[in-house]
DNA sequence: CGAGTGATTGACTGCGTTCAACCGACGTGG
DNA sequence: CCACGTCGGTTGAACGCAGTCAATCACTCG
């Protein structure tokens, strides 16, 4: 199952990435892409699977940053200012990806305005989804939390009835900050109020 | 008093901005530049002045996106994707922006591929803050919110010593989604730790 | 069938919020 | 020069909601 914002189309189109040297790397399932302070050495292209990214605190509890699926790009923000990586991330199911040394990457960049208008309208459109996205995490009820998580997941989805949420109770605890027992209980309370539907255990929204 | 997170290099070199046809706009405190919802019609860059971004939930909530200073620009990830804006822009103090046509804006990032690389740069890097923020925000208690509130004003900043913190307590409150009571409970006990230090209601850090 | 994973429920607790005052510094106008 | 208004900071008391802990249930897979 595609992860639920799945973006159809490439970051990059597959040929260039291996004209200019990109080279196909698997993953299992669990199986950590970089961890949390590594320097970026790679841009990587999710080719097929999914790849998520994600923070543990202190206290051992983990956020979720975002998740990616197939043809999207993640971890890129550290390439372009140099910085070590703010989240680990991890590969959900089995997963193959292309990668290209960081210099490389940056080279193409460089190369290919087209490239680097997709990159920059990219970096553009995370800045805004998170921004909306810590808007509905702080200072707000679970029942908002949810709901905000569960539209952001609905982009570009045609409005056809309600979907399957391919994600767990316990995901969706990571995604909002909240603890799974307060999930499921909001989640509940909503399927009561007709905002979300639950059929033996399985969410539609 | 600047803020404490100005980047002193100028985002478009202002000539740049007068040849391609900017005008100054002046903003009284407290004035409001765009409101959330609105769509994106003007590039806006700082010339003097500061500038709060901030989002107001149902319940009348305030929460702060971020404040920027002198030669920074703000609202510009809206222009990039073509959606509204989701939060909106206020003068903190008397403030002279000059700001230019959202086409105009788009044409002068294609035309000069150093500055088309500037913004690449500058997403990049708002994405990274607003990752850092999320983790820093969701899941902690008080005082690491707070702490990581404080961190990210040391951007830069000599580390010579404690330095004033520019911000009311109600500020900080919002910026890290809490209440000003638990903001002045926590500090104290900041203070008392040694993590922050108090002078007549002045804070330092 | 047994192990493992995810979902669920109930009882209790604690922490940050809420509400309501008051304080202290500063500026302004009569 | 002082009275007054305003704004930010501070304190105390009570409340309520989400977190915590612990146990059980439902389903899947080897």
């Amino acid at each position: 199952m595609p992860p639920a914002n799945t973006n159809l189309k490439m970051m990059i189109d597959i040929d260039i990435l291996f004209a200019w040297g990109g080279v196909t790397k698997c993953y299992q399932k669990g199986e950590v892409i970089f961890y949390e302070e590594d320097m970026p050495r790679f841009y990587h292209q999710i080719l097929s699977g999914q790849v998520r990214m994600y923070h543990i605190n202190e206290e051992g509890r983990e956020f979720s940053q975002g998740t990616f699926g197939i043809g999207q790009s993640f971890g890129e923000p550290p390439i372009f200012v140099g910085k070590p990586y703010p989240a680990m991330a991890q590969a959900m199911v089995d997963t193959v990806t292309i990668r290209l040394g960081r210099e490389t990457f940056l080279k193409i960049v460089e190369e290919y305005p087209a490239i680097k208008t997709a990159f920059l309208q990219l970096m553009a459109e995370r800045v805004y989804h998170k921004a909306v996205k810590a808007s509905s995490l702080v200072n707000n009820p679970p029942e908002v939390r949810i709901l905000g998580f569960l539209q952001q997941l609905k982009h570009g989805k045609p409005p056809d009835g309600r979907a399957l949420v391919p994600y767990t109770r316990q995901e969706i605890a990571n995604a909002t900050g909240l603890r799974v027992e307060t999930v499921i209980r909001t989640l509940r309370k909503m399927a009561e109020a007709g905002q979300v539907e639950i059929r033996n255990r399985k969410l539609y929204f």
